[in-house]
RNA sequence: GGGGCCGUAGCUCAAUUGGUUAGAGUACCGGACUGUCGAUCCGGUGGUUGCGGGUUCGAGCCCCGUCGGCCUCGCCA
């Protein structure tokens, strides 16, 4: 070892003794006559004071150092004069007076100092991502994703789970995401997907008899990103024989006590509470509601349905709905110009058409640009249904179901941030159930798998099935924290004519469905027991726990936005031969 | 594919209504300094204002296109 010690373990215990420390130098303060360098490695920084008794070669080294050059340093540990301690530093008590110095590595000056000033632009961190993982910060989050991962193994470990690996080479399946394709050399012409998940094999699993299955898997997606999304990212994925709905979610209930405890140091009660997918979107427009707070979604369709005010009325008597939340204090809180804002952004991105909104007056009178189109005891009505009391600000969307919820659910998250409605360092864990089987897409007039096409539906649901796809639910389970979509699973088909039924009413015919998952349907007559399981996202998972706001951050090389690494400059041009031995052409931009 | 924000020194930012030689902090280079810890003080180097075109007597600023980063709708579970 270079090193007897790190840059974070000296303290008073070592006073007068040598030590010998490694790492980058963080900053230097040159007086001249006597230089402090701040030395920084993982685990901390220490101060190594050069004076002239040491010699002037050495003194005249510690001067040509500059930051981030990478030293070894060899000296006596002493107690820091009177007066001269730092508290901002875990090892400020002390430091250490060099007797030797070792330049293991220059730096050439870096684009930026991992150890000060402000953090630049996202891309140049992206670039230099080794300097960017220099900072504390970014030690932390990855420290912190260890812990994580590290309980969840250690969780599973301990309830009997086995963990198997599964294929990367796999086959692109219909239905879901994207598909990230690897050409095959071997069989020109064909084509591995990258897994969305190991969903399949983990199913097989479950007909081999394995029981109970985890792994930490990486999942590919080709569809655009965001905030929270990466082309590549990974999921706590497991699978469960002979279960039910329930012992899935409690299993995942105990791993997040364990995890809120372990990891933050903070108990939460268990069980999670649970919510129904139909209450979740009656109450909050959105499927993993942020109940960190409240201001819940009212419903007045039925009063808008008696007003003569065309705007409202048309809404209710086509079946629209006409539902709204209300801003606590709010009206005096929010401009026209700020309100403007809202109706402007629920445009832009909720697909609303507008925002109708109400001031609640101080003689509980509603004021608004169409109050006076509005019957006065319908605007009681409207006040009394949306519990508005003075200085409330109530915002009401009037249209189609689903653009309702948008627009709610897209406003109270925006408010409840811009309000700071709830604590940012409260974590609040729920689950969702009893999703909908299929949803329908307009467009190709067709029903979609909500989840996947191996989700079973309740049992109580069976004849809605084939009778009313619409109203069946599904043994599918969302966990929510924050708002966010943390992870989900569902209870899986084992029989294989319900499979089967699945597949027909997802317009897959017997034939496909033959072809692309002849072997689970073939698994599935051959002894499936019943099981399930769930999927965590644990870039999510490690973001909610740092209370960080980007994906990128909690992932040590991310791809950006348009899923490019900066750094290696992945995707790149391959040679002409590559492609020739794999028979792909690159074809001209499409006009 | 659509909407929005951004792009000026290595980095973070400023630059009046379109107006003279594009500034500051920091980093970097040189010098001074006996205890600093964002050290301080003095001096200095550093610019294709992302790129291309246009409008104008004159463009960092206005217009069009393009590239890149971020947020978002669609997409994605």
């Amino acid at each position: 070892m270079l090193r007897t010690h790190t840059c974070g373990e000296l303290g008073a215990a070592m006073v007068d003794q040598r030590a010998t420390l490694c790492g980058w130098v963080d900053r230097k303060r040159d007086h001249g006559d006597g230089v402090f360098i701040d030395m920084r490695d993982r685990y901390g920084v220490t101060q190594i004071v050069f004076e002239p008794d040491s010699g002037p070669e050495l003194l005249d080294l510690a001067k040509r150092l500059r930051n981030e050059d990478v030293i070894q340093v060899e000296g006596l540990v002493e107690p820091r004069p009177e007066g001269q301690a730092n508290p901002k530093l875990a090892t400020g008590g002390i430091e250490v007076r060099a007797s030797r110095l070792v330049v293991l590595n220059r730096t050439e000056t870096p684009p930026f100092l991992p150890g000060q000033g402000s953090l630049p632009g996202e891309d140049v961190r992206l670039k230099y991502r080794y300097l960017d993982l220099r900072r504390p910060a970014m030690h932390r989050t990855l420290l912190l994703r260890n812990r994580i991962i590290k309980t969840m193994r250690d969780y599973f470990d301990e309830h009997g789970f086995i963990d198997v690996e599964t294929p990367v080479l796999g086959r692109s399946t219909p239905e879901g995401a994207r598909d990230y394709l690897v050409p095959s050399r071997v069989n020109r012409g064909s084509f591995f997907a990258l897994p969305q998940s190991p969903q399949l094999y983990k199913q097989i699993l479950m007909v081999a008899g394995l029981d109970r299955y985890v792994q930490v898997a990486r999942c590919f997606r080709d569809e655009d990103l965001r905030a929270d999304r990466q082309p590549e990212f990974t999921q706590l994925d497991l699978e469960m024989s002979f279960v039910q709905a329930d012992d899935v979610i409690a299993m995942i209930d105990g791993l997040m006590a364990r995890l809120a405890r372990d990891v933050l140091g903070m108990r939460i009660d268990l069980p999670l509470p649970r919510i129904t997918y139909d209450e979740a979107m009656r109450r909050f427009g959105h499927d993993a509601p942020d109940l960190r707070f409240g201001m819940e979604i009212a419903d007045a369709t039925d009063i808008a349905g008696r007003s003569q005010f065309r705007v409202i009325r048309s809404v209710a008597d086509e079946g629209g709905f006409v539902r709204g939340i209300t801003v606590r204090g709010g009206a005096p809180r929010f401009s026209r110009k700020q309100i403007d804002e809202l109706t402007e952004f629920v445009k832009q991105d909720c697909g609303a058409k507008g925002l109708l909104w109400f001031r609640v007056e101080p003689d509980r009178a509603l004021w608004s640009p169409v109050s006076k189109n509005i019957e006065p005891e319908l605007l009681d009505a409207f006040r009394e249904r949306f519990a508005g009391e003075p200085g409330d600000l109530i915002l009401i969307s009037a249209d189609r179901w689903p653009i309702t919820c948008k627009t709610l659910h897209g406003l109270r998250k925006r408010l409840g941030a811009e309000l700071r409605l709830y604590d940012p360092a409260a974590m609040h864990f729920s689950w969702v159930v009893e999703f909908p089987m299929f949803d329908r897409d307009e467009e190709e007039n067709r029903w979609v798998a909500m989840h996947h096409p191996f989700t079973a539906p309740r049992p109580q649901d069976m004849d809605l099935l084939t009778n009313d796809p619409a109203r069946c639910r599904a043994q599918a389970y969302d966990l929510v924290v924050n708002g966010c979509e943390a992870g989900g699973g569902t209870i899986r088909i084992h029989d294989s004519s319900v499979q089967q039924t699945v597949f027909n009413l997802l317009g897959i015919d017997a034939d496909t469905a033959r072809e692309r998952f002849g072997f689970l349907l073939e698994a599935l007559r051959f002894g499936a027991p019943p099981h399930g399981g769930i999927a965590l996202g644990i870039d999510r998972i490690v973001m909610l726990f740092g209370g960080l706001d980007n994906i990128r951050d909690c992932i040590a090389f991310p791809k950006t936005q348009k899923a490019t690494d900066l750094m290696t400059e992945a995707p790149g041009a391959v040679e002409t031969k590559q492609l020739d031995e794999l028979g792909i052409r690159i074809a001209g931009k499409p006009a």
